[in-house]
DNA sequence: TGTACATCAGTGAACGCGCGTTCACTGATGTAC
DNA sequence: TGTACATCAGTGAACGCGCGTTCACTGATGTAC
């Protein structure tokens, strides 16, 4: 049955939303059309009347994801403060509302060049916000503990997710979040400096 | 056509070294059990007397990948060479014969317990033999730094992977080699006495 | 050592299910007058 | 503003392909005598 326009606007958003949130939960090839679009409360052939295939609906759900993981961030002042919260228990507990990169990442390579555009969007993005964060040295230098950090972030996360011990992966979060929050962030330049 | 006992075990280890490298290459969704049997010289109808199911043989080849992500460092007695050669361009584009745990990391959380337990495994073997190549601090303090060392190594390696620029990918390999090589982990040291 | 039979590793056709995609249809919305 | 018709968002059945799994069969290996 027919919708307005605006309500067929919003049910896309909706689909969009949904699937950004599934991806991460199950990857790409754990979850299908059909689930995406009863979790969005419609049915699924429906599906072909917003997206061409659910590869384009994967590029548009990475981008939304990246912007989902982001903004978390925002008025965040504080490198210490991103790293607690990025490498907390909860976040490790949440893929579906977590960072994209790191629920993500590994499969993006097989994914098509829409989606992993989206991917490197975010990863750059982020990345500045680290470089942001990091108060000292030049922006060259800033990066370059921008990504190192990022990548320990991303991996820590990642880690703590993959293994089947909760005590492991608790120490793997707070033996990053040591070495990943901003005394550490100082040291990294003292050591560039060396 | 029956064939000598020998040469039945030796077309057992064969599927799971294949399967190893494949799995590592495409994800475990990515390659079906016809390819894999394909690629190891024989037919999909056998596979079910070596195996009871495609789970079973990807727990067994997550077990072999552990080993053998883990058997090129052997030898290695320095801590730089180990995250240089872990976060070289040659192991960035080989995902078939590199690190399982960057390779298979973000898709083990949905896969059978054993197989979670064999990549556990690895992290753990992983990180103690980290820990054994930094040189000062006690155990404890070395498997703290170890741990962190080798998220911000994994992390690294699945951002290079998954960005679609060489470049990005690039720098990114380099910051963390920089960041994670030993001069670093001296740093760190220094900055968890503060 | 040689022979006869049983075993069983590997083959390839076939099955069945899941999933991406298509399509005829419905009925509410949008529009022309 | 009201009416008549065209449009089209959403529905649910159906299609077709891929893939995990099964099975009857083959013929070489293994074994008993």
């Amino acid at each position: 049955m027919r919708v307005t326009r605006e309500q067929a606007e919003k049910n896309r958003e909706r689909i969009v939303a949904t699937a950004a949130r599934l991806f991460r939960d199950k990857g790409f090839d754990g979850i299908g059309v059909d689930a995406i679009m009863k979790k969005a409360g419609l049915t699924h052939g429906g599906f072909y009347g917003h997206f061409a295939s659910k590869d384009a609906l994967a590029a548009e759900a990475m981008t939304r994801a990246i912007e989902d993981s982001l903004r978390w961030q925002d008025g965040l002042a504080d490198i210490d403060e991103l790293v607690s919260r990025y490498l907390s228990a909860q976040h490790c507990a949440d893929r579906a509302n977590g960072c994209a990169v790191a629920a993500l990442g590994g499969e993006a390579v097989r994914q098509r060049p829409a989606l992993r555009s989206a991917l490197t969007d975010g990863v750059r993005a982020q990345i500045d916000r680290i470089a942001d964060l990091l108060k000292d040295g030049t922006s060259k230098a800033r990066h370059r503990r921008a990504m190192a950090t990022y990548a320990g972030m991303v991996g820590a996360l990642t880690l703590a997710r993959a293994v089947d011990d909760p005590d492991l992966a608790q120490e793997i979060l707070a033996a990053a979040r040591e070495a990943f929050g901003d005394h550490v962030a100082t040291s990294h330049r003292a050591s560039s400096r060396r």
